[in-house]
DNA sequence: AGCTCTTCCTGAAAGC
DNA sequence: TGCTTTCAGGAAGAGC
């Protein structure tokens, strides 16, 4: 499952292989998760890939626009901007979701597809970038240009830039279990089950932990770990889980550093005690109980249980 | 505001 | 062995 390290290393193999090239057509396949299949297809073929960013999980592709001056002198005198993307006057910008089982790969014209291969684009240069995508829980959308920094900024702030004062803001300002704010794609935008399960037996805070719950120093803690996981999962290319591999075709290395992260009933790699499983925020949450203690009130008895929680 | 449940989808694994 | 059921999960939406 594609989070934020394994979309970085993507994004850094797609930079390798692709700015420069020019997309000459569009295959669909399935297109259930395209929000407008048609303008996909119409408006892409003729634009140059110009460049490549990560914003959250999403992989963004800018592409320039391709029509001639004349021509797009002509488009803007007719005043057509309804079809602002299909005459390819201005630069538009391609986002990509890989959701659960999405793959981005370059590969040459004549090697065959894998199945699920729902969209082809076809380059100039006798290479075809493929999405594949067995469940089809990814999405796929054109932006414009003038829609482009709105998108990016509906999403929360990148964890690898956000400041002490920002996110003690975000996630210490909120009475909500950590574990639904780091999932939560509008605090925080990369952050998946599997890093944020890691990032919590880092910082040794339980996943039922509310937010504004939390101490500075856990705060502090829980960032600095965020960070560490995040980066070190980045340098060794993501977790490799089911069937994730980069945009060349290889899988990463991080899940054999995983402390919690699909190892219930194992030794806790810091004190011994085995790791346990619980739901909270509807994901399946791994920790360790005597690292991460519980947190005070249970759930049941929210009767007269809550005057206490004011002090920190 | 935040929680839980449901939906989407498929293949792997467990259960019978 | 072979069929059926369960489960996993990112994100959005409904309902409480």
């Amino acid at each position: 499952m594609p989070e934020l390290p394994e979309v970085e290393t993507i994004v850094r193999g797609l930079r390798r292989l692709l700015p420069g090239r020019r997309i000459l057509d569009v295959r669909l396949g399935k297109t259930d998760f395209i929000d407008d299949p048609v303008q996909l297809g119409e408006s892409l073929p003729g634009r140059r890939i110009e460049s490549i960013s990560r914003y959250g999980k999403f992989i963004a592709f800018h592409l320039a626009c391709c029509a001639s001056n004349a021509s797009a002198a002509v488009a803007e005198v007719a005043g057509d901007a309804a079809s602002d993307c299909a005459s390819k006057t201005s630069r538009v910008h391609l986002l990509v979701h890989l959701g659960m089982t999405g793959q981005l790969m370059v590969r040459g014209a004549a090697e065959s597809a894998p199945p699920h291969t729902h969209v082809t684009f076809v380059l100039d240069d006798g290479r075809e970038l493929r999405y594949t995508d067995v469940r089809r829980f990814g999405r796929m959308l054109i932006v414009r240009d003038s829609e482009i920094d709105a998108f990016r900024d509906r999403l929360g702030v990148e964890p690898l830039e956000i400041t002490e004062v920002e996110f003690a803001r975000r996630i210490g300002g909120r009475h909500a279990r950590i574990k639904a704010l780091l999932l939560d794609q509008h605090v925080l935008r990369g952050m998946g089950n599997i890093y944020v399960d890691e990032s919590l037996w880092r910082a040794r805070i339980h996943p039922a932990r509310c937010g504004d719950a939390l101490s500075r120093e856990q705060l502090g803690a829980l960032r600095r770990a965020v960070r560490h996981v995040l980066e070190t999962a980045i340098r060794l290319r993501g977790s490799s889980i089911s069937d994730y591999v980069d945009a060349e075709g290889f899988p990463g290395r991080f899940q054999l550093r995983h402390r919690v992260y699909q190892r219930e009933g194992k030794p806790c790699a810091r004190c011994g005690a085995k790791i346990r499983r619980i739901i909270v925020a509807g994901r399946s949450s791994h920790f360790c109980p005597q690292c991460q203690p519980t947190p005070r009130a249970p759930k049941r008895g929210r009767k007269n249980a809550r005057a206490k929680k004011q002090k920190r």
